[in-house]
DNA sequence: TATAATAGTGTATTTTGTACAGTAAGTAAG
DNA sequence: CTTACTTACTGTACAAAATACACTATTATA
């Protein structure tokens, strides 16, 4: 066997594609990549860094995240790790992932610093591969959510039905019928009602919802 | 920022799950791990190897099924990355895993030194985390079937309804009801008929088929 | 009390999925 | 040549799911 000679290199990178969904838009958080020597410098990227020997890389991934932009248990899965030679001018490194979902309800008190949640249409050229990395994580979203329950990890613990149309119409980029997909959704005997009513707000007063059972593991919508 | 320092390790290392299916049965292709000091010595594992600086993880894993299997130009798609910090005894490592298919008409052929084809009710205990790995492919070609064209990779150019239909039925331990399964499979307009008759068979010959369009591309079967 | 805004609801039609069994075409054996 | 064996091949009736579509209800506010 031909065996690699050991390299001086960490040993991966892990990176969040963070997702939030509010006002009509699908939103990502976004910071200034650190300003070593660096090609990339004063360009955005995901937050993320590289894991340390005694991390596995959800380990390094929340420690990245509570360090850099004070986020705390939130949803996260692997999505791809990137690997081109070329996705960092300055080292060979490998870029390990995750897809993140954040309520947007919450998401406001997760920024920090420089770091901003901007809408995915203005996001522009990222840094290294980054730009991949939100497709990636778009399509994988958007897929998710007709054969799981992923949405209620966008949502808050108790929503309207329209706050829960509104995440399948603006990540998925299409309208539904409001009837059909209310029938669609609690045909599915995954939510139930919690009594309570919308507060707060000029109009008729919509009924809130939560999701049946623990929201750690994923329903999968189809057998 | 706390820079982790860098270590002395691979950049990472690729392995592959390959499945074939034939008899009636899932196949994979597993080998003796290298016996380097090695926790994992008299066990087996899948084939694979570490990347070189100047290779990205496709690369690496080409080269080193070429070397150590003797497998060239199969199909392969990243499934997941294992970063556990005690998924390696010997040393600190992270590995990419992809699920790779070859057709069963061919994986004969791909046979080389110890490397050996193993239906998967047979595999026990790997080395590393080699049993995840294997259930996260069963899982995603399970799952990929029904949405993709992907079991177009398992099958040579051409063949039978039978044929097709078996690769469902035994990757997905389900059995199917013959016309339904032509119909809706026919309804989908990815086959054509080659005008072929299968040959060589104690029975009735069966009418050959073939994917339309390029292998390269797979074709959504959901819009 | 009128207006504006969103919540909430039902039916008819089309499409898709499912259950189900007998005839056809080849090889092999006597 | 006839029979037995094996797998290929086909269609219909019913059930379930998806779709298209519009009006009434309830709240806040002016």
């Amino acid at each position: 066997m031909t065996q690699s000679p050991p390299f001086r290199f960490a040993i991966a990178a892990v990176d969040a594609v963070l997702f939030a969904v509010g006002n009509g838009m699908l939103w990502t958080l976004l910071r200034p990549v650190e300003t070593v020597t660096n090609h990339y410098k004063g360009m955005s990227g995901f937050p993320g860094g590289v894991m340390r020997p005694e991390e596995n890389a959800e380990q390094a991934l929340a420690r990245h995240l509570k360090e850099k932009v004070n986020i705390e248990r939130v949803y996260l899965e692997q999505l791809y790790t990137f690997t081109d030679v070329t996705r960092d001018t300055r080292s060979r490194s490998v870029a390990i992932a995750y897809l993140g979902l954040v309520p947007f309800s919450t998401a406001e008190r997760y920024t920090h610093d420089s770091a901003k949640w901007v809408p995915i249409k203005k996001v522009g050229t990222l840094a290294y591969d980054h730009n991949d990395m939100l497709t990636s994580a778009h399509t994988r979203l958007a897929g998710k959510l007709l054969y799981t329950t992923i949405a209620r990890q966008l949502l808050p613990k108790q929503f309207t039905l329209t706050e829960l149309q509104s995440i399948y119409e603006v990540v998925r980029a299409e309208t539904f019928d409001k009837r059909n997909f209310r029938k669609k959704i609690l045909a599915l005997d995954i939510l139930e009602e919690t009594g309570d009513m919308q507060s707060g707000v000029q109009n008729r007063p919509a009924a809130l919802y939560r999701f049946k059972g623990s929201t750690v593991t994923e329903i999968p919508l189809i057998a």
